[in-house]
DNA sequence: CAGGTC
DNA sequence: ACTGG
């Protein structure tokens, strides 16, 4: 059991896991699907509608995954600047519409179209002293209109949320399911939906699978490649990788970083993000 | 140009 | 191609 008090919630939500939170004094508010959470580092405090041990991986071996994963230098280097950077487990249907949202778009962007997707769709909720809408349910989002979703703002993206968000409802995606299936399996079945490429399908994969062999690789991650580990990675570029680049080059990564390799990718990516100065929610 | 996809 | 900075 890792130690309650070594989550940082900053940086656990500002590390482009989540989208639908905010600081609100010194507490974060956010939703996942259904429930809604209050996180607050001083004094510390972990409220929520749901089960918050799941939502943060309460169940991982933090310890053993940390150590397996800190075999590489600069992934040792990432995991010192961003202690208590936690790996979400998050409400599958949320986290598949917020990803085939974040396709071409900002961190800033992508939280301002699920909020409006929750204004639009979401029920309102109350918890603590806090009232807010939380995620559309997925009958309510595949029966929504084209109109009603390009008021959202989605633009490309809204026919890919609603093929998707149809596609869930009549159950041609499980959820469940791809939980049990291998990392491959699961991969190719949301590969299938229109608005899934490999790199949507690996946020899918480890931010509500539980496929910690994911490892997205977006523009940070190929840059990161690129600056430390081009010796390993021989073909890597700043290029737009084409599919069967993208799954060759996953397979040598998680041959490289292990079957933590989703963890190591987000201490990457945080580390870079935030050398670069981005900013996030 | 933005945590890509068709 | 949508859309916002």
């Amino acid at each position: 059991m890792q130690k309650t008090d070594s989550i940082n919630i900053e940086t656990t939500i500002n590390s482009g896991q989540v989208f639908l939170w905010n600081k609100i004094g010194e507490q974060w508010v956010g939703i996942d699907g259904q429930d809604i959470m209050i996180l607050r580092q001083k004094p510390y405090s972990l409220k929520s509608s749901g089960n918050i041990d799941n939502f943060l991986r309460r169940d991982d071996n933090l310890e053993k995954i940390l150590k397996n994963i800190s075999t590489d230098r600069t992934v040792r280097d990432a995991i010192k600047q961003s202690s208590g950077l936690r790996l979400i487990r998050q409400d599958p249907f949320q986290c598949y519409i917020s990803f085939i949202c974040s396709s071409n778009s900002s961190i800033q962007n992508i939280k301002s179209m699920l909020e409006n997707l929750c204004r639009k769709f979401g029920v309102k909720k109350e918890f603590g002293k806090y009232q807010l809408h939380t995620f559309p349910r997925v009958e309510t989002l595949a029966n929504a209109t084209m109109n009603e979703l390009l008021d959202c703002r989605l633009g490309f993206r809204a026919k890919y949320v609603k093929e998707a968000s149809l596609a869930v409802n009549s159950n041609k995606i499980d959820f469940k399911e791809l939980r049990k299936l291998d990392y491959q399996t699961a991969i190719r079945s949301l590969k299938n939906i229109l608005g899934i490429g490999n790199k949507v399908a690996d946020c899918i994969a480890l931010f509500s699978l539980d496929k910690l062999e994911a490892f997205p690789i977006d523009r940070w991650t190929q840059r990161i490649l690129l600056k430390y580990y081009k010796d390993i990675f021989c073909d890597v570029s700043e290029k737009p990788l084409t599919e069967k680049k993208y799954e060759k080059l996953h397979d040598d990564i998680v041959k490289y970083f292990g079957p933590y390799a989703g963890y190591s990718q987000q201490f990457l990516f945080k580390m870079e993000r935030d050398l670069n100065k981005k900013s996030w929610l």
